[in-house]
DNA sequence: TGTCAATTAATTCTCGATATTTTATCAGTA
DNA sequence: TACTGATAAAATATCGAGAATTAATTGACA
């Protein structure tokens, strides 16, 4: 049921623990713990461990493992167990390479076909965006988890219009990829200032329709982000477990 | 360990019974019944019946179904179970003109790139594909599981050097997805001469690194499955469970 | 000392039973 | 008739134990 103004976008609770499966809520977990490092790349995951971990079965753990095998963000062989995806330059430079591919083509035909409810919900979310800090700590870095979902939907935003589901759906599973190689990154590299000015040109270019600029823009700001990463981790396997 | 001549290809044998785990067993012969659509688009998925009908206990079962659900050939609804994925003239366009946008990339990048080796594993895999009947059956159209298997090696081959494994697994999803539609078609539409043309088309044009060629086949080859699939099925309400 | 085989330990994977949730059925009432 | 709420049936989701597999350890032998 939409409300009143209907913008399309969800209400901005915070708090919504929904009353789904054990397997969901373990997946939403695991796949933060992935996401924010917690959990480092090629680290093995035990059963028994991760049992204890979130305090749920055996079936809910595997069914969670299955689906992160999936999407990318573990590796599975089979009667060997789990591991955390590994990380390196070369698969993230692999990883943008595509990024940079499926963004243009979405992003293109987001601003081709986008209507007046796609504008402002893109506006929205850029409001939402500039109205939240970064991070939680002002001395060291501690990224906000409301942030991170916001910053999330302000990406989807603006590849929303696109009118192919299969490509939104890529674009979350490569976005989830880059935010754990930012994540990995985020202690030594953070500059607050610039990322909020790179949101608002890339917003102001997609709804001005100025499609050239928007993928220009885009394609800057992934391959900065990949030179900011590759001057903080000189080598990924010291940080993997 | 490569064979002495190192094609990169994997040697022809059609036999092969691995030794994984109950999980990805059921999890390929799942996917294979709904690719051949001997499970209908819409139809729920009761774990008791696939476990009778698999010879597996539930936790395999589920794990399989919980790949299948990311994949997008299964649907998952927290506490309501699973249902095989939907099939829709709005969907097949969608997923058309996803699949488009991505093999072109892929294609060109591919073309681009590939080296001598890359055409050497192209040219077989055609050579093979001509060298196998589409039909088990020459008076009513049966699908060859063998032939489909070395179409689908075909088709990858040609993107293979595109440089990006997340491309080629999005291909190979979406190529999964194409198949589904075309199986539940191939009753009425069976076509066996103008198919081996294109593929020797296509081949030639990404062989002669003539990418706008192969391009313009690659999608008028998609298009144009897509109308026949069209013409043969009215309305896929009718063939869903 | 190094290699290989056998034994032990650890871990993954699977099963069947149980608890929880959803769906269907059916009175009772306006 | 249409709606509501309680009850029964069906299906999903979860657990914990046990079987199967892999990894580690030990010890014999060259």
């Amino acid at each position: 049921m939409p409300s009143e103004t209907d913008t399309g976008l969800t209400s901005l609770e915070l708090t919504v623990e929904s009353h789904g499966t054990l397997a969901s809520s373990v997946y939403d977990r695991l796949r933060g713990d992935i996401l924010t490092g917690i959990l480092a790349p090629d680290e093995k995951l035990r059963t028994e461990a991760l049992r204890i971990r979130y305090g749920v079965g055996n079936s809910p753990l595997r069914e969670a493992l299955n689906r992160l095998s999936v999407d990318g963000l573990v590796t599975r062989e089979d009667q060997k167990g789990f591991r955390v995806a590994g990380a390196s330059h070369a698969e993230l430079e692999e990883l943008v390479r595509t990024r940079c591919w499926l963004e243009e083509i979405a992003l293109r035909e987001s601003i081709a076909h986008g209507d007046a409810v796609w504008e402002e919900k893109l506006l929205i979310a850029y409001h939402r965006l500039t109205r939240i800090k970064r991070s939680l700590n002002d001395q060291q870095f501690e990224l906000n988890p409301d942030w991170e979902r916001l910053h999330r939907i302000f990406h989807t935003a603006l590849l929303d219009a696109c009118g192919s589901r299969w490509m939104l759906q890529f674009c979350a599973q490569l976005y989830d990829q880059g935010e754990r190689y930012c994540q990995l990154a985020s202690v030594v590299a953070y500059d607050a200032e610039t990322d909020g000015d790179e949101h608002e040109a890339i917003m102001r270019a997609a709804i001005a329709r100025d499609a050239d600029t928007a993928v220009r823009l885009i394609h800057n700001h992934y391959r900065s982000t990949q030179q900011i990463i590759r001057e903080a981790i000189s080598d990924f396997s010291e940080i993997s477990a």
